[in-house]
RNA sequence: GCCCGAAUGGUGGAAUGGUAGACACGAGGGACUUAAAAUCCCUUGGCCAUUACCGGCUGUGUGGGUUCGAGUCCCACUUCGGGUACCA
């Protein structure tokens, strides 16, 4: 019988599916283990080879698992609320429901071919109304909870209110927009409205008038992760601040526990390097200026306490309150002018724009240290977002601040002894202060770091500042002018914004004529008929974003079915949380911070049991495109081959990489592929190979290098691309897609079918396997239990092929020792392990097989290869029992014959033996 | 600028501080075949040596260091990736 994928694969998908083999519930009898893919958002492409590398790592590490005796939990599902499905429904007319149901069925067929064993009963997808009813009502606990800084914790909203009746703002420590000031009688004159807006200022989701980075070609906001330098990921459009009413998530609030979880994960070094950059504590210190001749104080923040003396100006953001309060009016046109000028300038412009501008606003503050006049200005190079919006600014020790009172002709005051600020500023953080002398402080030196707390101390004692720790990261905004995404449960009653009550949830999505902002600029939901509560009040017209329902979907796998809460306790309790996470880096800074706030939120609730939602997380590579390329002779239609290219002058054109095979193009192939291209005429070398050149790229359509999976499945089977997704190289590291290499891991599944048939002959029997059989198992077994735990596939594939090749070699035919090898290969390639276990004679599926264990005395060795150096140079190799002293390891080295050649004439001065390994012979 | 990570044959990549280049691709040679495909065997870092078997030198981006011994550890640098940024 020959190795017919097709045949083998079909049955036992077909097999797997009509028997619910890897349906999954909760048995208190076994341990549990949750493994889990970032699921994908279904696009219309369809999947390439990149998509399933991270899923073909869970899945040999579920099935692993499995086989060691857990309850393994292994979901699938789709983030299928998104833009590009609300795009093409703009441009077509289509519902992007029914473009999303389509792609999910791609999806689908495409990752069933490859064979893995997700339990496809627990599929969820975000846009399903049971799906998003939690989505909806988790927003509302959100709206519902404030944070206690006490407590280090959320808190219903009711507490708060309780609070503020009892002793207004007294004395709270709550995260909160703005710092308030209000009495609890105050509170309690309160109307409805004031103290809606009050409460604003506390929930965890709440409505604020917040700079937000919008994006005019899309129409809608976009969270900070969603843009990149100043473009949005989506589609790359520019994206442009703007301040509007948003609803947003006070992520902030967690920021602190947010850094702090992560040392108890298990995640890479660098994936968590990248959260706390981006959360981005910084410890400093608070100071208020006085502005001369006003009631003004302003309040900067500063990691530099110590170079207050150094600060010869201030400056605050374009964007900042204090910029109107504090203009003098004989330079009000100019500043007003200037701040224009800047908010008609999109974020990119400013980053791009890197030229020194500003304004002089007239006023001047009082260094609250020397006492000495500073003049105000302002400039764009001050981010309103950060800290408070406004600097002091020292010129000799930071390179902004010394750009600009270079640009402006300010004065530049040195206060670290030795630092030339000529040229450049001073902007190292060491050396010994000086010039900073004023009527109540001296840190003249001091160290920089002293000099830094004795600073934080004095205006602490002064009452002029206090200590304060600032966070990078910012509130999330959560508002989407979009259509397909999930709706809020909100509506305005009195214009006083008010939760739906849970009852009624879901609450669908409308239809709408369109998928595009109404005439008056509403967004898309304006368009909805009858879009009010019963009673007529108008329900919120923005939707969430796309990471709101993406940031508790593993709580909901756990549970899928539950009509009465996200996830029963349990069904929490047994499953807890996820204890493998694969994905990509990607979502680094989004959907890994959003789910960690979501998650801790809702503990905080006492709504699940875990603080942190992902234990292990393992980052895999992406894999790119290997894009071909043709040159064309300028003006011609003459293709010229790439090693010749250099004496022509060519534009380089992407080539269908179908066309070409090992960089050779088939020549006629690309004449047939376009019409253009049907007269094309090639210059070769002599042997008339046309040889193209390569780049490798991101795998897109557009460049031609997309390699689909059905075409690698249908030819080589969806075992050997499982297996050459894991040969290519490790698994964290991002790599080109080569197909040329797949032969290798096809032969490997052929010899190991030959080690079970040789024509129709069944070769496997109870005979006794030999020594060196089991010992070239069980060194397997070693190497692959060890290498999947740490996710170093590529090699376990190679030991595959080693052992294969040992036991071809001695025709191994012991069913014993073959069957050992189905097990521990089956999780890399399921299908033909399972057909070749059936057999075997085995009744049960090889997913009820159990893992084995490499027994130490089939590895001890016959013999143990000393290498012999001399100072560590020239070696000959001795073989001594592997229970050799080492005195006596060492008497045979130094008797060995060849040893005599390298000892003649010399003394020995010393010998090392290390165990095992090398006996070295220094020699004088 | 800052923070990570990487650099090993023609290629993808292996090597708890201990015989560098596992495994695979590609290439070259051979067997089988009328031929091709498939399959199998041999060779394959470079240089040198050779009558065969033995062999010699050199070699993991560059320069130093630690060590009996360094691809691996330390310092400095170069190049390439990734993340991030007027973050005060």
């Amino acid at each position: 019988m020959e190795y017919n994928h097709r045949v083998i694969e079909q049955r036992w998908q077909q097999y797997w599916k009509d028997n619910a083999t890897y349906h999954t519930v909760i048995d208190n009898s076994r341990p549990k283990y949750y493994v889990l893919d970032m699921f994908p958002y279904p696009s219309g492409a369809g999947l390439h080879v990149g998509h399933p590398l991270g899923y073909i790592a869970s899945d040999i590490y579920s099935r692993y698992k499995r086989l060691q005796g857990f309850n393994v939990l292994h979901p699938m599902g789709y983030d299928a609320y998104g833009l590009p499905a609300e795009q093409y429904a703009i441009q077509t007319g289509q519902h992007p429901e029914i473009t999303t149901r389509q792609n999910i069925a791609r999806y689908r067929s495409q990752l069933d071919k490859i064979g893995f064993c997700y339990d496809w009963d627990r599929e969820v997808r975000t846009c399903d109304p049971r799906y998003y009813h939690w989505t909806q009502w988790a927003f509302k606990r959100m709206f519902d909870s404030w944070y206690d800084n006490t407590a280090d914790k959320a808190r219903p909203i009711a507490d708060l209110e309780s609070y503020l009746a009892e002793h207004g703002t007294e004395g709270l420590n709550a995260a909160a927009t703005k710092k308030l000031n209000i009495s609890a009688q105050e509170w309690n004159d309160m109307d409805p409205k004031a103290k809606s807006d009050t409460l604003m200022n506390y929930r965890l989701a709440f409505l604020a008038n917040t700079m937000v980075n919008w994006c005019p070609k899309l129409g809608t906001v976009l969270a900070n992760d969603e843009v990149s330098e100043g473009l949005s990921i989506r589609g790359g459009y520019p994206v442009e601040q703007r301040l509007m009413y948003q609803w947003c998530l006070r992520v902030s609030a967690y920021a602190d526990r947010l850094l702090r979880g992560l040392d108890r994960l298990d995640w890479s070094d660098s994936l968590k390097e990248t959260q706390r950059n981006w959360i981005g504590r910084s410890e400093g210190a608070q100071l208020n200026f006085h502005v001369a001749d006003t009631d003004i104080d302003m309040t900067i923040f500063t990691t530099r306490a110590d170079t207050v003396f150094g600060v010869t100006f201030m400056v605050l953001a374009p964007e900042s309150k204090y910029v109107d309060m504090i203009t003098t009016p004989d330079h009000r046109a100019e500043v007003d002018e200037y701040v224009a000028a800047t908010r008609r300038k999109t974020e990119r412009e400013r980053m791009i724009d890197k030229k020194v501008s500003g304004v002089f606003t007239g006023a001047y503050a009082i260094n609250p240290l020397s006492g000495k006049r500073i003049p105000i200005w302002v400039s764009d190079y001050v981010l309103a977002g950060y800290g408070t919006g406004a600097i002091m600014a020292v010129p000799a020790h930071d390179s902004r601040d010394w750009a600009f009172a270079r640009h402006f002709d300010l004065p530049i005051i040195p206060l670290i002894e030795g630092a030339d600020v000529s040229e450049a500023s001073f902007d190292a953080k060491e050396g010994i202060m000086i010039n900073s002398e004023g009527p109540e402080l001296n840190l003249n030196g001091l160290t920089v770091k002293d000099a830094i707390a004795r600073t934080k101390e004095f205006i602490k004692e002064k009452g002029i500042g206090d200590v304060k720790v600032n966070y990078r990261l910012r509130d999330a905004i959560f508002s989407r002018q979009r259509y397909w995404g999930e709706p809020f449960p909100v509506y305005y009653k009195d214009g006083i914004p008010t939760m739906l009550d849970d009852r009624d949830l879901p609450l669908l999505l409308p239809e709408v004529d369109k998928y595009l902002p109404t005439e008056d600029g509403q967004p898309p939901l304006g368009r909805a008929k009858n879009w009010t509560t019963p009673e007529g009040y108008p329900l919120e017209l923005n939707t969430m974003p796309g990471f709101a329902g993406s940031s508790a979907y593993y709580l909901r796998y756990m549970d899928p079915h539950n009509d009465e809460a996200l996830v029963s306790t349990e069904a929490n309790n047994y499953w807890r949380q996820v204890d493998l996470y694969i994905g990509g880096t990607e979502h680094a800074t989004g959907h890994l911070i959003y789910s960690r706030f979501w998650n801790k939120f809702l503990y905080d609730l006492g709504l699940v049991v875990e603080d942190e939602p992902f234990r292990r997380l393992v980052n895999q590579g992406m894999i790119q495109g290997r894009s071909n390329f043709v040159y064309r002779i300028k003006d011609t239609n003459t293709f010229v081959s790439h090693e010749l290219k250099k004496d022509y002058d060519t534009t380089p054109i992407h080539v269908d990489i179908n066309l070409v095979s090992n960089d050779i193009l088939d020549k006629e192939a690309f004449r047939q592929w376009r019409p253009e291209f049907n007269t094309a005429e090639f210059i070769t070398a002599d042997d008339g190979i046309y040889r193209c050149g390569y780049a490798v790229e991101k795998m897109s359509k557009s460049m031609f290098n997309v390699v689909n999976p059905d075409d690698i499945v249908e030819k080589y089977g969806a075992d050997t691309l499982r297996l050459y997704e894991m040969f290519l190289g490790p698994l964290q590291q991002s790599k080109p897609w080569d197909t040329n290499g797949i032969d290798g891991v096809n032969r490997f599944l052929k010899k190991l079918w030959g080690l079970f048939y040789k024509g129709d002959t069944f070769l496997p029997d109870n005979s006794e396997p030999s020594r060196e059989a089991l010992r070239s198992l069980h060194r397997l077994i070693k190497k692959v239990t060890a290498d999947i735990e740490n996710f170093s596939y590529n090699t376990s594939v190679a030991a595959f092929m080693i052992c294969v090749n040992e036991l071809s070699a001695m025709k191994c035919h012991s069913s014993e020792v073959l069957s050992q090898l189905l097990i521990l290969l089956a999780p890399f390639a399921p299908h033909i392990t399972e057909q070749l276990w059936h057999d075997l004679g085995n009744e049960n599926t090889i997913c009820d097989a159990t893992w084995p264990v490499a027994d130490d005395k089939y590895l001890v060795e016959d013999s143990v290869n000393y290498a012999v150096s001399f100072n560590g140079k020239a070696r000959f190799n001795i073989q001594v029992s592997p229970d050799t002293p080492s005195d006596e390891v060492q008497a045979r080295a130094l008797a060995d014959p060849a040893a005599a050649r390298w000892l003649e004439g010399k003394t020995v001065v010393k010998v090392i033996v290390v165990p095992r390994k090398i006996v070295n012979i220094v020699i004088k």
